[in-house]
DNA sequence: CGTTCGGTTGATTGACATCAACAACAGTGG
DNA sequence: CCACTGTTGTTGATGTCAATCAACCGAACG
């Protein structure tokens, strides 16, 4: 089983998942206080409820993070694979929810004051959060630099490259998308209009081939990466059309 | 003393706040191992040296934590108050640089391996760095918070009210940027045209006035957290014209 | 079979980056 | 004292780009 699975569905299953994290502590410490959650695709995880009473651990599947801010903008604040540490920031802060992204997800829910208790006994522990933390800081400031991309296109494409980059292990060039296109430009604080023509748009550049909305080949990564993306619209041809013929001149702008 | 210093001039002697901030703490711990380095206006504190080697705290006076990623752009991805605290993030992170924005800004630099063998040994350590980290994720989501917005005008009109919401204590409309504009610019991922223009936008709403280029003074902070902002750039008449905040229509979309 | 949802495409308007020039100011050296 | 120079901030004009409104399509689902 695995192999004709619903692609919404987690692998694993999230007990399992949890039992071997365990083994590979030396005392089973912060995992003993877990609350475990199995929600559907679309859930929330403990909602609404306490601001800051717990810290959150992806045992399996995928969950968003995300805050809707006055306006009615929604922003995704983080995307979580299995492993991946979520703790809520103490004061001021909006109010997260975390959200299951495919069927099955398992989530460790820590209380906070107990793990924090447990943190304060157990070097061991204290060391774990502190670097599960520390992924997170760095997952953030990835996304940051992410979204200091001046175009839609540069964002889509940092973005793929980085799902891929956390996603397959190795040496695949093939990615499989956990996020609808309205998540996406929620990630990355675009209009779901301008997500798709990104797509479309890297499609025709011949940088990614897409068999079907989620499956994602990336063709060339080199590109993707480079500021080849930066050359003008033109020339791009997508499929039938000439498009905008001359232009003529542009800006070829260089450093 | 103090009062005619020269603007660039962190207030106080970094020596004496590390002093006040060490006598804080039950045992003198991590900043027994400190490594205090002074720097101006624009000086690197342990520039490109090593990648994650040091963990970093701003004892006084203030600094910017930026990347160059390739095409020349620069991200600025976190400004550092006194007590803010910055770790390198360990892996395939950038390199960023450290900088000062104020000349004799002291800052604390703690060896990594020692400071986490003095976490591992003192749990009020490994407590003071786990809050100090999320001290420093809260900082990045709000960051990433205002560069969600749509508009040049929402995040630099957000950009002002986190910085008097860190800069003042309470009750003071008045804010001094430590950063220039083209910090700022790189900051918010906009041009430092695009900031200059938001300024005076702001400035002809009525909701900001300036004093000098880096003294602002906050005229009405509920118009600039509102979706007042929104409101279309016409019925501005720059200058004159009482300024009013409700324009009856804007979208108010709904989820 | 209609409905909903996710995804795509088109047309339009507004906004920002870019290039450019200009103003204010500090320092420097004749 | 005054040109010379560099820095910082502001303003203008223009092309490009993305948000928005709208329509359409296919698939999943009741």
């Amino acid at each position: 089983m695995g192999e004709h699975m619903h692609p919404d569905d987690a692998s694993r299953s999230g007990a399992r998942e949890l039992r071997e994290s365990q083994q590979q502590q030396s005392t089973a410490t912060l995992d003993s206080i877990a609350v475990l959650v199995r929600r559907s695709r679309g859930e929330e995880i403990h909602g609404s409820v306490g601001p800051d009473d717990y810290w959150y651990r992806v045992v399996s599947g995928a969950a968003k993070c995300s805050v809707v801010l006055p306006g009615g903008r929604r922003q995704i604040l983080d995307l979580l694979l299995p492993n991946d540490f979520f703790g809520f920031t103490p004061p001021g802060g909006h109010y997260c929810t975390l959200e299951a992204l495919v069927n099955n997800t398992v989530v460790a829910c820590y209380p906070r004051r107990r793990a924090e208790e447990l943190a304060h006994s157990s070097p061991q522990v204290a060391c774990e959060v502190r670097k599960l933390a520390f992924d997170g800081v760095a997952r953030l400031q990835e996304l940051l630099l992410i979204m200091g991309h001046t175009t839609a296109r540069k964002k889509v494409a940092s973005f793929l490259l980085k799902t891929k980059e956390r996603s397959s292990r190795q040496a695949d060039d093939r990615v499989v998308l956990l996020t609808s296109r309205y998540d996406i430009a929620d990630y990355l604080a675009l209009s779901v209009e301008t997500v798709s023509r990104s797509l479309t748009d890297l499609k025709h550049r011949g940088f990614i081939a897409l068999s079907g909305p989620r499956r994602v080949r990336i063709v060339n990564p080199n590109c993707l990466e480079e500021d080849d993306i930066d050359r003008p619209a033109d020339a791009v041809r997508p499929l039938s059309r000439p498009l905008r013929c001359g232009t003529g001149m542009h800006k070829m702008r260089q450093v």
